[in-house]
DNA sequence: CAGTATACATGACAGCTTGTCATATTGCAA
DNA sequence: TTGCAATATGACAAGCTGTCATGTATACTG
């Protein structure tokens, strides 16, 4: 979380900042990343930054956290245009961010893509723990097609969403790191459909136990 | 990946340093860990270091792979007590992990469960970037009973895999916060109910469909 | 045996990083 | 104007990393 003294900033100075962590973190790892560089390139003098932020995973988390809410609109858009078929959407959803690709222009989805294309170490799966369920039920919850899934109980919904993003995520990062995109596709589409129909065999034997 | 350097090594400085480096990086995040700690308490010179390791992720991946593997065969062994069940096999791993607790001493599952304690970050789901689909289906192929998978496709059994354990791992992480146990169980139980249920509702539709 | 090549060991070093802090400046309220 | 709180700033100490020149051991060769 940035400090309020950043909050209270003047929104372009915010900007400057925002655009020039974006530059760097495309550029390098998080773990090579550095505040020198961004502050440089913002013109914001040392002091300053550790009035706004903690350090430096506090700025990333904080710049990706804006992607994170672009990214669950980007979500809900591919839901609503599957007329709420969650599992098309997301395979939508990874078409859609591939044909994007890594992009430079700081606060779009390729600019997102591009940092996620540096992160391919130990940070690479980082975007599911900025992921919470509470803000992927607020955001998707009301464009899925309800109807069209198996809810038995309260928390199913949120399950159900929770799961399918966990298990798209590592996918999508194969992909934007370009390993042989056409496979990981089909994966991403087999895996969709696994979810969908159950892995167990033998659903009346399952549903009886119940 | 070590140097060859370091495998030519005499075993007994092997293990002073994935000692060393097991408890540094126990006591402090990835990014907080330092080399210099590291080698004093191993009592390696700088120098050497580096000619076993590329730098600090490097030694990192290799020490966690280590637990990865006994990892593996930990749910390998969950999955055979529980009869070739995978799924009834990833809760009792769930219930063994927590049970063993962050431990200290360095080359148990006690002792990476304490690393990825430390890893609440940007890290979190490092577990996942290290499980690779190959070692995964290595492992636990032959150890889940394919009886009770619904398996169509020769890729269906890998997919299985490594969806399952993809969705587990974040809730494994959460259990080993310290986020509510109770809680995290039940969502882990409800979730993997729902990976071999089915999340589609109508299951007849949607076998027709195919 | 001497000679040479190859691998390994070592610690000093340059260069960079980070977070803090004392001081300066600003904005606002009384 | 004066006083108080918030903010700005850059110099600094402390620490980190990766490299490299030099030293040592081992192995092979003639």
């Amino acid at each position: 979380m940035p400090r309020s003294t950043f909050c209270r900033l003047a929104p372009e100075k915010q900007e400057r900042l925002l655009e020039a962590a974006t530059r760097e973190f495309s550029r390098r790892s998080f773990a090579e990343a550095s505040i020198n560089q961004i502050i440089k390139d913002a013109g914001i003098p040392r002091g300053s930054f550790y009035m706004y932020f903690d350090d430096k995973e506090d700025l990333f988390c904080y710049v990706m956290s804006g992607y994170v809410d672009q990214l669950l609109m980007v979500v809900r858009e591919s839901v609503l245009r599957a007329s709420g078929d969650l599992f098309q959407g997301m395979l939508d959803l990874y078409d859609f961010l591939l044909r994007q690709g890594p992009g430079q222009k700081p606060g779009d989805m390729g600019a997102m893509a591009a940092i996620l294309a540096c992160n391919s170490g130990l940070q690479k799966n980082m975007l599911l723990g900025l992921l919470d369920r509470e803000s992927v039920l607020a955001g998707l919850g009301d464009a899925v097609d309800q109807d069209m899934l198996d809810l038995r109980h309260d928390r199913d919904l949120g399950d159900i969403l929770a799961s399918v993003l966990t298990v798209a995520c590592p996918l999508l990062y194969s992909g934007l790191q370009g390993d042989s995109q056409g496979a990981v596709r089909e994966r991403l589409e087999n895996v969709l459909m696994l979810m969908k129909r159950g892995m167990a065999r033998d659903k009346k034997v399952l549903e009886e136990q119940k």
